[in-house]
DNA sequence: AAGTCCCACGTC
DNA sequence: ACGTGGGACTTC
C-alpha cells in the first residue's frame, strides 16, 4: 500500500477554470427545501467546490444564507431560472461522502422525511482546529494518526469456517447466532463471545483492504466490542465514531474514516452513516435493542440503514443476536440472510420456575421460589450470582394504604415511587416531591409500596443471604464489570455487568411484570433481555426463570429461541401487524389527516386503522404490503409538503385566542404503532 | 424561516 | 391617488 503522504486524498480538480454549477442540498429541516438547488461556482471558489463540501449558499434574498452540502457538481442543470453564486466553501474537505448521500436520500424517502435530518445525523459539524491538525500531519507526511498497520486475521472460531469465508468473499448476508457464553481476552478481561466474534470478522474485512462498520446498541456493548477489537488490530485500524461523542471528537473520527486506511468503524446506531473506505462488513449487534431506533426524524432504524446500504454497496451484513428479532426472522423466511449458527451447540441450563406460593418465607420476602433460592445459594460459594429485576429504585409504584388505588403526582399526575427505603415519595414522571400527599379519591394520606425495585430486592436478598456482599447495577449506578468473587448482583433487564468467568447461577425474577408491559413486542423483548442475561453465566450455570410458563419458558429452557420468533412472526402474518406488513402513523388536524387517508386509498395493498382522535386532532395508522411502500412514501411526503407550503391556516380556538393547529405529522415504521389506538 | 410581493382596505 | 398592514408564497 503506498504511504499516506504520497496518497492524493484530494486532487485538485482539472476542470476548475469551467463554469460550472453546483446542486447543493440545504441543511433544513423544513420539507419543501429537501430536494436539490442549483448555485454557480464563482471562479474564486472553483477549486473547493466539489461533490461533499459543506457550503454556505443565498436562499430567496442575497441577505439570507443557509448551510448545505454540495451533491454534485454538474455542466448544466434543468433549472431555467436565473442562478445565484455560492456564498463560500466552509471546508475543502468532502465531508458528505457520495455513497452516504444517496443513503439518506433512498432513506429519507423510503420513510417521507429529509435527507437532511439524515445527514446532520452522519456529519458532525465541522471542527476548525481538529481539522487544521489533521491536514497539518497530511501534508507534513508526518506519521498520521491513521497509518496502515497490517492486519493478521483471526479466524472466527466456533462458526461453520465456509460460511464465514464465503461471507466476505461474496458479499453474503447472515444472521448470526450468538454463542451464549463469555470469553476472557489475552489481556485479562471477560466479554461476551459475540465481540470476540465480531472483532474476528473485522480482521477478515480489514485485511481484505476494506473497512468494517460495527453497531451496537449501547455503551456496555461498545466497551466488550472495543476490548475485543484492541485485542486483534492494532490501535491505529479502530475507530470509535457516534452521536454521544463530543463534537471534536466525532469530527476527528470522520476524518479518520475519509483516510485511506481501511478501518474497524465502532459506535451505535448513527456509526451505519460512517463514510467508510472501501466498505467490506457491516455488522450489527442485537439489532432487537431499541436504542437501534433513531428517536430523531424520520426515526430510521440501524436495521433499515444497514439493509439500503448493503443493497447499494455489496458489502456483506451480518446480524447477530441471542434471541432473534420478527424482523430478522423475516429476512431469514425469505431467504434475505441465510442463518449461521455454532459448530457446537451450546444449550444453556434454563429452569422456568412457577411463581412461589406466599406460605413459603423466603418467597414472601424476597419472592424467591425455593428451588431459585437453593440454586444461589449453592453458587455463592463459588462466585457471583446475577439477580435480573424489572425495575430500578425501591418501590416502583405507591399506593393508597385505605383504598388501594394508585398514588399519583399533585403536580401532574404521574405515578409516585420510592428511589430508596428512605427516600420521600416522588413523581416518576416530573420529579415533583410528595411530601403531603394526600389520596385524590379518599383523602386518606398513608400509601403502601408496590412492586419491588432493585433497591429494595437488594435489601431483601441482603437479609435473606447475611454476609454476602451485594452489587446493585442500573441506569444509575453504572457497573460494567464484576470480579469472580461471591457476590449477589441485583440488575435491572439491560443493565447486568460483565462477571469475571461468568455467573455461577443467573435468577430472573421480574417475568411476570416485564410480560405485563402493554406492546406489540413484548414477548420478544423479554426474550433478548432474558437471553442476554443467561449469556452471561459461567458453562454449566443454571439459570432460574421465574413465574413465565408457554412458549416463552420452552424457548429459554430449549434455548431454540429462533423457534420462538417464527411462531412470533406466524403470529404477526395473521393479524397483519409489523414486521409482516409496513406502518406509518399519521397525526394532525383532522383535515389533514383525512386528506392524506384519502390520498392512500388508490394505493394497492394499503389498509387504514382510524382516524381516531387524539390530543389536538387526529390519528390513523396506514399498514401496507412492503411493495407499497415507495407509494405510500411518496403519497405522505407530498401530503407533508403540500401542508408545509399551503400556509397554516389558524383557527380561533374560543376565547378568541390563536392556535396554530398541528400540521401532518407522519412516522414510519414506529415499533409501539399500536400503543393509544 | 423569513423577505417580498400583492391586494385590500383606509385616508386625504 | 397614495399609504400601509397583513397574509400568501417562494426559496436555485
Amino acid at each position: 500500500m503506498p504511504g499516506w503522504a504520497q496518497q492524493q486524498l484530494f486532487p485538485t480538480d482539472k476542470q476548475a477554470g469551467q463554469a460550472r454549477i453546483a446542486r447543493v442540498l440545504i441543511d433544513s429541516p423544513l420539507p419543501q427545501l429537501d430536494r436539490l438547488f442549483d448555485y454557480r461556482i464563482p471562479p474564486l471558489l472553483a477549486a473547493d467546490a466539489r461533490a461533499g463540501v459543506r457550503v454556505r449558499v443565498p436562499l430567496r434574498s442575497a441577505g439570507r444564507i443557509a448551510d448545505g452540502f454540495i451533491v454534485e457538481v454538474v455542466e448544466s442543470v434543468a433549472y431555467t431560472g436565473v442562478l445565484s453564486d455560492l456564498e463560500a466553501v466552509v471546508s475543502s474537505l468532502p465531508v458528505l461522502a457520495p455513497e452516504v448521500w444517496k443513503l439518506a436520500r433512498r432513506l429519507a424517502d423510503r420513510s417521507a422525511g429529509n435527507a437532511s435530518d439524515i445527514i446532520r445525523l452522519a456529519v458532525p459539524k465541522r471542527q476548525v482546529r481538529v481539522e487544521k491538525v489533521w491536514l497539518a500531519q497530511e501534508r507534513s507526511g508526518t506519521p498520521a494518526p491513521v497509518g496502515a498497520t497490517p492486519v493478521h486475521t483471526v479466524p472466527v472460531s466456533d462458526y461453520p469456517e465456509e460460511a464465514m469465508v464465503g461471507l466476505l468473499s461474496s458479499g453474503g448476508r447472515i444472521a448470526l447466532d450468538a454463542v451464549p457464553r463469555v470469553v476472557q481476552l489475552p489481556g485479562g478481561e471477560w466479554v461476551g463471545h459475540w465481540a470476540v466474534t465480531l472483532a474476528a470478522l473485522a480482521t477478515q474485512a480489514l485485511a481484505r483492504g476494506g473497512s468494517a462498520i460495527l453497531a451496537v446498541p449501547d455503551y456496555r456493548d461498545q466497551s466488550q466490542l472495543m476490548a475485543a477489537l484492541a485485542a486483534v488490530l492494532p490501535p491505529d485500524r479502530v475507530v470509535h465514531l457516534d452521536a454521544r461523542q463530543s463534537n471534536p471528537d466525532r469530527y476527528r473520527s470522520l476524518l479518520a474514516c475519509l483516510g485511506t486506511t481501511p478501518l474497524a468503524i465502532v459506535g451505535n446506531r448513527s456509526v451505519v452513516y460512517a463514510p467508510a473506505r472501501s466498505l467490506a462488513l457491516i455488522a450489527v449487534w442485537d439489532d432487537g435493542d431499541p436504542l437501534h431506533c433513531e428517536p430523531l426524524s424520520p426515526y430510521v432504524h440501524t436495521r433499515d440503514a444497514v439493509l439500503l446500504r448493503q443493497e447499494q454497496q455489496a458489502c456483506s451484513v451480518v446480524f447477530a443476536g441471542h434471541a432473534r428479532s420478527t424482523e430478522v426472522e423475516r429476512l431469514v423466511e425469505l431467504r434475505w440472510l441465510e442463518p449461521v449458527r455454532a459448530t457446537r451447540v451450546y444449550t444453556p441450563k434454563v429452569i422456568p420456575t412457577a411463581q412461589q406460593s406466599s406460605d413459603d418465607k423466603l418467597a414472601a420476602v424476597a419472592r424467591i421460589p425455593t428451588a431459585a433460592w437453593r440454586e444461589a445459594k449453592a453458587a455463592l460459594e463459588h462466585g457471583p450470582v446475577l439477580v435480573q429485576v424489572a425495575r430500578p429504585g425501591y418501590a416502583p409504584r405507591l399506593a393508597c394504604d385505605s383504598c388501594k388505588q394508585s398514588a399519583r403526582c399533585t403536580v401532574c399526575e404521574g405515578p409516585l415511587g420510592m428511589k430508596t427505603s428512605r427516600s420521600t415519595p416522588a413523581c416518576q414522571w416530573c420529579g415533583a416531591l410528595a411530601t403531603t400527599w394526600h389520596c385524590v379519591h379518599c383523602n386518606a394520606s398513608t400509601f403502601r409500596l408496590v412492586g419491588q425495585g432493585s433497591v429494595r430486592t437488594a435489601e431483601d436478598l441482603g437479609r435473606a443471604f447475611p454476609g454476602v456482599r451485594i452489587i446493585i447495577a442500573d441506569g444509575d449506578r453504572r457497573v460494567l464489570t464484576v470480579p469472580a468473587s461471591p457476590a449477589l448482583i441485583i440488575a435491572t433487564r439491560g443493565a447486568e455487568p460483565i462477571a469475571d468467568g461468568g455467573y455461577r447461577a443467573v435468577l430472573l425474577l421480574d417475568g411476570e411484570r416485564m410480560l405485563a408491559r402493554e406492546s406489540l413486542r413484548v414477548g420478544e423483548d423479554c426474550l433478548r433481555w432474558w437471553a442476554n442475561a443467561v449469556a452471561l453465566a459461567a458453562p454449566g450455570a443454571t439459570t432460574v426463570l421465574v413465574g413465565v410458563g408457554g412458549p416463552l419458558a420452552s424457548a429459554m429452557a430449549t434455548w431454540r429461541l429462533s423457534n420462538y420468533a417464527s411462531g412470533e412472526l406466524a403470529d404477526r402474518r395473521r393479524l397483519r401487524f409489523p414486521p409482516a406488513i409496513r406502518v406509518a402513523t399519521m397525526t394532525g388536524s383532522p383535515s389533514t389527516v383525512e386528506k392524506a387517508v384519502s390520498a392512500l386509498t388508490s394505493i394497492e395493498g394499503t389498509d387504514v386503522l382510524g382516524p381516531t382522535e387524539v390530543e389536538g386532532g387526529l390519528r390513523a395508522i396506514v399498514r401496507f404490503d412492503y411493495a407499497a411502500g415507495s407509494q405510500v412514501a411518496s403519497v405522505l411526503k407530498a401530503e407533508i409538503v403540500r401542508n408545509a407550503t399551503n400556509r397554516r391556516k389558524r383557527i380561533p380556538a374560543g376565547e378568541g385566542r390563536m392556535t396554530p393547529l398541528p400540521t401532518l405529522k407522519v412516522r414510519f415504521d414506529d415499533t409501539e404503532p399500536f400503543v393509544d389506538v
